[in-house]
DNA sequence: GCCGTGACAATACAGGTGCAATGCATGGGA
DNA sequence: TCCCATGCATTGCACCTGTATTGTCACGGC
């Protein structure tokens, strides 16, 4: 055998131009042959690593959220969890280029995976590992009266809305990142607003703001 | 002159069928033939009512949009302030066929607008008119120390990521109706928790925590 | 040496796409 | 009655799509 390339770093490659190309024309663009002129390459060679757009259109997925989730990891290493909460969802809005070019993508296979099952149990699976890290970081905070599931899954809801208004621009990334910390003063406790009643709130607060939990269904994540 | 027909009400016929075809197999099954199989019409008919894809798409936009701004407001006559914002907002939450339907229609537009220009400044409009309204209840409910238009805004990208969840079956339809009760709740004052402190809590909430513009609006725009 | 296999390229094909052009029936104004 | 604009159907066209097929070339084991 004469296999002198790394397979999984070219499929990447692709990947990438196919990323770049759904975030500037909308995925409707996303056809083999733009994917390969996109990337600088033959179709062919595209036929070669996907043996059907489908496969590609799964690996890119699949390499965006990959993506999000090393972005969110590797940031940095905060003490408390209230940091490590914010830097993640930080990792999640649009505020460089970068991270606006990824939610183009996740946006546009978001309306996708509505028409095709498959992908949409792959976003449901990162879905369902960030609320999970979101929850058990809640939970080590310990604050109290809150449902940890609740809380993650309602500080997702929010800064999925958040990242929407930001990419159609109707809200600026400086609102939404001081949207976001004020949720998360709500849920954490900002400083400390007369103690016993300030306590009291927070609580009742994140209970029903960040609202519904996700049922996870341990096949799709 | 022999024109015997309506001619928007011939359009509207075929906007329903898009969008049904948007919401069963996405937009991009969206095409003349498609639209006319669907409506059960001749391709040629299409071509009569739209003399361009673009336009079809454009004009199916606005009718969804109308749509959902018709039954925001002919749902009922609620006294309160804080329950005209309830309607309206449920309105938008896809709790029921038809709205899921528009919400799959919307998302779909989202995603298509941030490739076509024209389409997202109908969508702002449709999502600044929103605004501008839950902004004015929020003010003649003289909610003190809370920012209507913030308020406002938060409650649409609260609304939004909740629609995404639940339509990305990440989340149950009554998680979602709970998330927003309590949300209302936090905003307009529950009943009346330890009187002092529990009106500056809200509003410090309110400010911080519903930020972004509103993605929502089935309707697309 | 060969030869097989992996890495690509080029081409072919059936089908779908938006759109233009054309055909044709009809019914109201002259 | 003629006339012609309107409402719609049919057809054609150039282009694009995903995929299958085939070809070519370089390498590495034998």
């Amino acid at each position: 055998m004469a296999r002198r390339v790394d397979r999984h770093e070219r499929r990447e490659l692709l990947a990438d131009a196919l990323m770049r190309l759904a975030a500037a024309r909308g995925l409707e663009a996303v056809s083999l042959r733009h994917v390969a002129a996109e990337a600088g390459v033959s179709t062919g060679m595209v036929q070669h690593y996907f043996r059907t757009k489908d496969e590609m259109m799964t690996f890119a997925l699949g390499t965006v959220m990959d993506r999000v989730r090393r972005r969110s990891q590797g940031a940095s290493t905060p003490a408390t969890p209230r940091e490590l909460v914010r830097e993640l969802l930080l990792q999640v809005l649009p505020l460089d280029e970068t991270r606006r070019l990824e939610n183009h993508v996740v946006l546009a296979f978001l309306a996708y995976a509505a028409v095709k099952p498959s992908l949409a149990t792959g976003l449901r699976e990162a879905a369902a590992e960030m609320r999970a890290f979101l929850a058990h970081q809640v939970r080590t905070a310990g604050v109290d009266g809150v449902d940890p599931d609740r809380a993650a899954a309602g500080l997702l809801a929010l800064v999925d809305g958040l990242g929407l208004q930001v990419l159609s621009q109707r809200y600026a990334e400086d609102d939404a990142v001081a949207a976001l910390d004020a949720q998360l003063a709500l849920l954490f406790g900002r400083r400390q607003q007369s103690p016993g009643c300030g306590r009291a709130e927070p609580a009742q607060v994140r209970a029903g703001l960040t609202p519904p939990r996700a049922r996870r269904r341990p096949a799709g994540g």
